[in-house]
DNA sequence: AGTCCACAGGAAGGGCAGGCGA
DNA sequence: TCGCCTGCCCTTCCTGTGGACT
């Protein structure tokens, strides 16, 4: 290795050490001791799955709050708890966590029964299988002894909007089938209106229990930042006005407290990669814009060929001026475009839904407005710095060649 | 009040790739 | 190898929508 790559790896080690003793205590998939302001939740939590040690089914669970509100974080943490618990007891407890948004593990219904079995111990094939067949492998091993199995489906509104509610009625009625597992769900959103949606057996059936997770206050995020700075910094390196400005600026998003130790995070990296001794301010304000920054440009990145040329359309069409762009002029410039790029262009009424995903992720803003007699569209807006703007803009004519 | 426009968006189904079991 | 199954991307067909225009 020559000798400057390993200086550079030499002054990282020296720098990190400089301003944190723990970078992963900063992150949000860290599990803390304790979690500070929940534990109305932990004890509900508790006391709905309790009677799971003395071999009772417990009630499913429906838990809903916005993003970063700790509803994941107490879930784990009460599972973890009672699995623990369950070891000294008779009766064992087995707790399944699945991320229902998970790409190509538990983004269908087959993926999803499929990764459980393998949670269980079950090896089952990616495809191939009916997904009759796949019920049945699950079933099997679910109730191949006596225990208690709690099922945490996190982020489960993904998968009803992407198949319906039909999974989730399965899941609700399995008990039926059971002769010696018994089987709980707890079913994690972040969406507040979920529930309204669904069917009114499934409703019944899931939210036998319900824990709001409301938003942190500026306060409660304050100490949550510093419990996790005394864990990932060393004492000292961070400014006063830090940790206020850091749970501010996240009470201000819906009181997430995963927005909060991102800023904290990436402002004590922007210190540290800049050779400063401190985390001040001006660090929260550059990590500010560099999470919002990072995340669009990663997402373009990520973009299918056809929606990039989407992207292409709407940008071009910003640039030459045009403030009231609708989804018929950006389809016709994308048709020219495929031309050009000598690419098959799709039909309307499909980028009319690559519009839709693009606004779903956040890189556009597309508002359905009617014009009277002129019809009824899409008025799309980029709400980008020109410096994003030309960045994404680089990006796609780079991936694409046009 | 009725008509019309330019789509939005749901439903159904085709074609393809990947994978399984016989 | 073949038939079958799923997921995914896409098209086609269709109905619905809401406000300007007549």
């Amino acid at each position: 290795m020559p000798d400057s790559v390993q200086t550079i790896f030499k002054e990282f080690v020296k720098k990190h050490a400089m301003i944190f003793t723990d970078r992963n205590a900063l992150t949000s998939h860290f599990a803390p001791d304790t979690i500070p302001h929940r534990d109305k939740q932990i004890n509900m939590l508790a006391s709905i799955l309790a009677p799971s040690l003395k071999g009772g089914r417990p009630s499913n669970v429906f838990e809903y709050g916005m993003t970063g509100t700790g509803k994941t974080l107490v879930t784990k943490y009460v599972g973890q708890e009672l699995e623990k618990m369950s070891n000294q007891g008779t009766t064992p407890v087995k707790i399944l966590y699945i991320n229902c948004k998970m790409k190509k593990i538990a983004d269908t219904e087959y993926r999803l029964v499929a990764e459980l079995a393998r949670m269980l111990g079950q090896d089952v094939p990616m495809t191939g299988l009916p997904t009759e067949q796949v019920y049945q492998i699950f079933f099997n091993i679910l109730d191949s002894k006596e225990w208690i199995v709690i099922i945490i489906l996190d982020e489960v509104d993904a998968l009803v909007a992407k198949m319906g509610d039909d999974f989730l009625y399965n899941f609700t009625r399995i008990n039926q089938d059971l002769k010696k597992a018994k089987v709980c769900i707890i079913g994690i959103t972040n969406d507040l209106n979920f529930i309204d949606v669904l069917d009114p057996r499934v409703k019944s059936s899931l939210s036998e229990e319900e824990i709001l997770f409301p938003p942190y206050n500026a306060t409660e995020l304050q100490d949550i930042l510093k419990q996790r700075v005394k864990l990932g910094f060393h004492k000292g390196v961070l400014s006063e006005e830090v940790i206020p400005k850091c749970s501010a600026l996240a009470a201000q998003e819906h009181g997430d407290a995963r927005r909060a130790l991102d800023l904290l995070r990436v402002a004590g990296e922007i210190a540290e990669r800049r050779n400063d001794e401190k985390v001040t301010e001006k660090h929260v304000d550059i990590a500010l814009e560099k999470i919002d920054y990072d995340r669009i440009v990663e997402s373009v990145k990520a973009l299918p060929k056809q929606t990039k040329v989407v992207l292409w359309a709407i940008i071009n069409l910003i640039e030459k001026g045009e403030d009231d762009i609708q989804t018929g002029d950006v389809f016709a410039v994308y048709e020219e475009k495929c031309k050009e790029c000598r690419l098959h262009p799709l039909t309307q009424r499909r980028i009319s839904d690559l519009l839709a995903e693009l606004d779903m992720i956040g890189i556009i803003n597309a508002k359905i407005i009617s014009l009277g007699r002129y019809g009824r569209t899409r008025q799309i807006k980029l709400d980008l710095s020109s410096k994003t703007k030309q960045k994404i803009k680089n990006i796609l004519e780079s991936t694409l060649v046009i």
